[in-house]
RNA sequence: GGAGAGGUGGCUGAGUGGUUGAAAGCGCUCCCCUGCUAAGGGAGUAUGUGGUAAUCCCGCAUCGAGGGUUCGAAUCCCUCCCUCUCCGCCA
């Protein structure tokens, strides 16, 4: 959510930034809203402050009878004034939760990833001497379609070797990130109510993506831990001294993926459920660009230990997500694809979910909405993935990463 | 799942229809006093939002959430959520 005051202070400016990511802010259909509002509020207040003082005289006067009359009619006129203000303020909700988060000033502008920009790309990429199999050739072994027996397409099970070794990529990107980044470790609920989900910015726009569990409930399966870690302190005051907070948490993701039919069937690449290490901060505002430096480079560090060749690239204004301000990706090289691909999102939404969670610190000049930060560190599926692809060999085979050797 | 109790400000805790946004205590901030410390005295101390550009001023809202009764609700009624105790079940 955007900040109401420079809503109504300066729209062009908005207008401008959104228009950069493809959004037409409507600044004649708000202004009007805030118009509406505005008439509305004042006249409820006035009556609500006139039948205030008239109940106080009431309480004085015992029984007057025709002060009586008199409040009861203006308690109906209330009554009026507060349903009028109500769908006013329902209409400008609807508006304000539609609206995506403002772009960073770094951010290349374009429609879409096509202008995305490439930062940097670090390690040397694998010389085969033969034709690299798809890491989907060492999955369908395991799976050979039982996922979509067991559930539906684009689940995936994995057995012996291959199970083990997911699960112990979890392990060691945990142990890396408490161990030598500082990030606490989080155990939380895969599901989450609508709350939660607004407040992270997945709902009302993006419902479509989420798996709901049954009709009449509010809860879905976590889309990302993001949702359960950064509400953790929804509605929450903190304090000062205790920024900035730094979680890390394991979870399985759950993600409809509706319309992407046809992308990315093989493999674990695109998964109704996979396992991700996500990383979360809550920060002071000041700090959040340099927590989102070091963000990257805890994420980086994972790629850089398992030695997978990978690439930092900066998302264009088009391609950036709804919530987020600024994100940087990270992608890994797939070599049977001669390409690299996302393993890794790393995004500033500056106090744009915070504004939705309420989420606050206390400071000198009083209440203040904080900074929230998160980023893949990294998505389980596709480091098994990559691990595949890049470390295999010519028997149709493969080799642990030297990091790992330890953990199996 | 069954039976009962309860949800009030940073915390503890009063308050069962009318100057109660809310007693009191603790905590916190500022000032005074005491050669330091301890103790004592005084003042202040919720949030959101609107009128305004405004930390002043004035208003409105907020006592778990949402509805209802009433001129008026923290207080009465209904629904939901959550917490606690006992029983049942269970990893």
């Amino acid at each position: 959510m955007l900040d109401k005051k420079l809503l109504i202070k300066s729209p062009e400016i908005v207008k401008k930034n959104l228009s950069s990511r493809g959004y037409i802010f409507d600044d004649d259909q708000w202004i009007k809203l805030e118009e509406e509002r505005k008439i509305a509020q004042v006249n409820l207040e006035t009556n609500q402050e006139n039948l205030n003082k008239l109940s106080k005289e009431i309480s004085k006067s015992k029984d007057d009878e025709s002060l009586k009359d008199q409040a009861s009619s203006l308690s109906t006129l209330v009554k009026q004034d507060k349903e009028i203000l109500q769908s006013i303020q329902n209409n400008i909700d609807e508006f304000l939760l539609d609206i995506p988060n403002l772009i960073d000033k770094s951010v290349p502008v374009g429609e879409d990833e096509s202008s995305n920009e490439i930062i940097e790309e670090i390690g040397d990429l694998p010389n085969f001497s033969f034709e690299p199999k798809a890491h989907s050739f060492f999955i369908d072994k395991t799976d050979e379609g039982r996922g979509a027996k067991i559930a539906k397409s684009r689940f995936t099970v994995l057995s012996g070797e291959l199970a083990k070794l997911h699960r112990v990529i979890g392990q060691f990107m945990i142990d890396t990130h408490t161990n030598d980044h500082g990030y606490e470790e989080l155990y939380v609920p895969y599901v989450v109510n609508k709350t939660s989900l607004v407040g992270t910015g997945q709902l009302p726009k993006f419902e479509e993506d989420l798996f709901k569990l049954g009709e009449k409930s509010d809860l879905y399966l976590v889309p990302t831990a993001e949702v359960p870690v950064t509400n953790l302190h929804r509605d929450e005051k903190l304090n000062f001294e205790q920024l900035p907070l730094k979680y890390v948490c394991h979870s399985p993701c759950f993600r409809s993926e509706a319309g992407s039919y046809g992308k990315d069937t093989k493999g674990l690449i695109r998964q109704h459920q996979f396992d991700k290490v996500e990383l979360v901060k809550i920060c002071h505002p000041d700090k959040s660009e340099e927590e989102h430096v070091k963000l990257i480079e805890d994420a980086s560090k994972i790629l850089e230990l398992l030695e997978l060749p990978y690439r930092k690239v900066v998302l264009s204004s088009g391609d950036t997500g709804f919530s987020a301000s600024k994100t940087i990706d990270l992608e890994v090289w797939f070599p049977s694809q001669n390409a690299y691909r996302e393993i890794s999102s790393c995004s500033n939404f500056t106090d744009f979910q915070s504004r939705r969670a309420n989420l606050k610190f206390k400071s000198k000049k009083g209440n203040e909405f904080c900074h929230t930060l998160n980023g893949s560190g990294l998505a389980v599926g596709r480091t098994l993935a990559a691990i595949l692809e890049n470390y295999q060999t010519e028997d149709e085979n493969f080799i642990y990463p030297k990091v790992l050797k330890n953990y199996i």
